[in-house]
DNA sequence: ACGTAAGCGAGACGGTACGTCGCGTCTTACC
DNA sequence: GGTAAGACGCGACGTACCGTCTCGCTTACGT
């Protein structure tokens, strides 16, 4: 789709790079990695990187779209019955499965060495897949737009942080058991979100002085 | 503490050399911060920084230590009742007025030119502090649908993902109503994450206005 | 002369390349001329170039080398009478003219952004051509005080000094002047070099008007 | 003179980058030097050499003025009676010398692979020289500028005629001659331009035409 | 209080990577 | 077959920072 009608040259420099860098970063971290790494490892020239993205940070970026893309076009239109009764949502094992197959490039990304735009990135796609979702089960006249984004940056957050403990501890359990317990967590978070969107009994005992 | 029976100039320059990294944060993002530029803010030699701090990185991180280890020792033993009660857990409103003191750095610190490195070590440091506390509200031979460190990891990821957006957001609501629709959201979860089961619906009051 | 059979195509595409080096030459100088300057002032591709020149040195020192055939071919045999009345030497005066006509490039050429490989094949050629006249007019088993090849890159070392501070200030004498005014300095020594002395002081006309 | 007060290092590192580009400049002429092979050469780092000088090109006419004010300083104020008896010029034998000395620098400085500039530098210089002397043996009353402009870079780029083929030609005279021939060829031109500033006979029969 | 060791300013330097430029070659497609 | 369009390998450029290293001056401390 983004690569069309494009010179077969620029086809293969572009996916030549792109490999050498997902390589090259479980070896050693992101930031280390200079663009003569990257472009020896691709058997391509320096300057030829300079042609196609702006320098390291934009391929790197490029690629994380295509994947959050890739993501985003799997999963079908939510449904109701499935997270009400937190059934494990096919989608999210999908995306476990795909993480696991590339653990080695996720673990750095979500590691120290990591890229906290990458990780920014991540989290905004969730969130705005969440809110969606969010927005398509919530009961049609309530329009508080707060709490939604709330709940959606909860969940993203959520979704990240076990994943990256999941990734740091080399995956302890497969994605089928992870995406139980994720859902097992999420499902009684967004409930609460959706059926009331403050915390069950009001407050009312005001918090005196603040 | 830290500097404790120090020359006063070393003193002194330390400290002038973390404000000038604070100040110059918010205004450049981390990454283009040069040494030379932290120096010459800190009106200071740049070999100077060398006889205090490895480098740049090295700087931020003890800085960021600091923070931490005074969060953590902000925060009170747990206290079942409160959470039972989802009210407001006080040490996160506490924690919430600080980050919104500096919300200048934090958001870039979180944010996509922020150091993943600082994102990974409040996650951690969040979630040894959810460890605990869970291990301590947990019936004793729970069976708890999630491992503990899931849980943990879910709610510390959780916490830094509402926390970006909110700053993403320059602070959309104080950090009283925050804590509460956070306590709203993670409460369920982690009740349901022990085993307990909170009840599934509301009483029968839509959602009235908010 | 070159290009006789040449396809119509070539013939215009070569002169637009040599057009376009003489168009740029004065606006910027040699050296900092790339190869795309030339094509694209051309209206040509840059990969044409290397279709007829080896590089763009190559297309210089071949419109160089033309320039210099044209001069040689321009003098007459040399007639004694003339060197000896000290009258303005035909050839010279033509070939000042032919360089007023193209200033600008010779400008260049002969100063500091000009290229050496020029200037000296120049002078070569310039002495080859004293070397030539001065054997032509040398007494037979003449005593001449110095070798004929230093007269002769004395008179052609000469020529270009003159030449390059006429050009580098704007022709301030018209070029039949300048041509007198060369005789009456070349003629001199280039007797003293063949062994004969000219009247040592003028009858008495002081120097009237110019 | 020009280090006088600076720093031990610095002054060591320059010398080195100049000894080292006159080392080379024999080896593989100007153009082909890269500012690596220089600072290679004078070991030290690529980028010391832009502390110093702007660029290679800069090095080499920083040298050359050093040359020439040497040189500048080393002549005596003119003596008529020298120029007059043509007796040779100690002043350049002593210039020969040096040059002779250096002669694999000046062969290339001066032939095709030389740099323009130095070449049109030194004219300037010794132009310059001319014209002070000329002047100063000039009879007072006669004012006219341009003819003594034009015998000084006659003048000039004579010298550097004759030196260039002295060079060319592995200096088949020693310096001494080489003056002496030198002496005998300027003299008459320059007594010529001292003693009557037009040619010898005015050419009572006008150039018919133009 | 004061001499002296330390901290520090100034800045040269070796080193590594950057992003850019220009070259000469090559492929692909057009006319 | 001569070109246009443009990707590419190559090599050098000038710049930016880094971390280290003198070399002196200044300053706070310990006796």
């Amino acid at each position: 789709m983004t690569d069309k009608k494009l010179d077969r040259r620029v086809q293969r420099t572009r996916q030549a790079l792109k490999d050498a860098l997902i390589r090259l970063i479980p070896e050693q971290g992101y930031e280390s990695i200079t663009v003569a790494d990257i472009t020896s490892a691709a058997n391509v020239n320096r300057a030829t990187l300079y042609m196609h993205y702006r320098d390291k940070n934009d391929l790197l970026l490029r690629m994380i779209d295509d994947e959050l893309a890739a993501f985003a076009s799997e999963l079908e239109p939510p449904d109701p019955s499935k997270l009400n009764n937190a059934q494990p949502s096919e989608p999210l094992v999908v995306a476990l499965r795909h993480i696991a197959g590339r653990a080695d490039f996720y673990r750095v990304m979500f590691g120290s060495q990591g890229v906290a735009a990458v990780a920014v990135q991540v989290r905004h796609t969730l969130a705005a897949i969440s809110t969606q979702r969010l927005q398509y089960l919530m009961p049609q006249g309530s329009g508080q737009s707060a709490p939604v984004e709330i709940s959606a940056h909860f969940a993203a957050g959520a979704l990240i942080g076990v994943i990256s403990w999941w990734l740091e501890n080399d995956q302890p359990v497969p994605p089928e058991h992870l995406s139980r317990y994720l859902m097992g967590l999420i499902a009684p978070a967004m409930y609460a979100s959706i059926g009331l969107t403050l915390p069950q009994r009001p407050p009312d005992a005001p918090s005196s002085g603040d």
